[in-house]
DNA sequence: ATTAGTGCAAAGGCTTTGCACGATA
DNA sequence: TATCGTGCAAAGCCTTTGCACTAAT
């Protein structure tokens, strides 16, 4: 999701929306207080307010996606959408790998039709313990 | 998990850790406001301090798993140690169904390989419309 | 001028905690 | 009696919202 596309989908973009949507394609994965910090370490002044409103905008306008991961705050990242992928969380620093495993989304549908179950969304999410912290 | 288990893991069972087990055999999937309006209605005095203060150490005791569902509050529900599954969930009348396949958990320990990654736990929750809520 | 965006402070909702009371051993 | 469990109310934390002000068109 770049910028062009974002005003293909009709949202307006303000200073403060594009100041985040770049900070999503250096970070990928971000949640509201680091937003807050990293924007106003910069000497960007920004609520925490007109951050949740963005991303809430941008999560309505399919341009963010918002994860649960097991985490007091939610993560939201931006939408690609040509490509889909799950991830793993590392428990330790936190840091989040993704990936995409073709098998696994066909299975997930199998499973659906099986139950009757019209798929909407999906998250697979893996926790435990990265490479860097396991030494 | 029965009451047998759980007492072999040296957990002390109060009436309304007794209380709690029992809604989970029939229920599957409790939030905490759920707990305490059950058991209320069924005239046992207890406060949600106390419910969570149960399910936290259930939960710190491997004797139910907390799941972020999308939702606001978080959902339990008892641990099988024998059996391990994930979730479909209804994103209408919120209703958990269960599955197990174990081609995909196979395939999530391979994608942990590749990554040089630990698996610690996982979730896999697919949301969408059941069976019931279709017509 | 009209509309949309923003900050601040307050409020909301889920969850946790301090403290005093009650139950249990 | 000493310990543990409990209720109540208050506090915590993330997130949302009301309101007045500012920026943009």
């Amino acid at each position: 999701m770049n910028i062009k596309q974002v005003k293909e989908k009709g949202v307006k973009l303000t200073k403060h929306k594009l100041a985040i949507l770049e900070l999503f394609s250096l970070y990928k994965h971000l949640d509201a207080s680091q937003i807050y910090n990293i924007l106003n370490n910069q000497g960007i002044h920004i609520s925490l307010a007109t951050i949740y409103r963005v991303l809430t905008s941008f999560e309505t306008n399919a341009i963010v996606e918002k994860h649960n991961f097991n985490t007091e705050q939610a993560t939201y990242e931006l939408i690609n959408p040509d490509e889909h992928h799950d991830h793993l969380i590392c428990i330790q620093c936190h840091k989040v790998l993704e990936f995409l495993n073709e098998n696994i989304e066909q299975l997930q549908k199998d499973i659906a039709i099986n139950n009757n179950f019209k798929i909407v969304s999906h998250s697979l999410n893996i926790y435990g313990i990265c490479n860097d912290c396991t030494s």
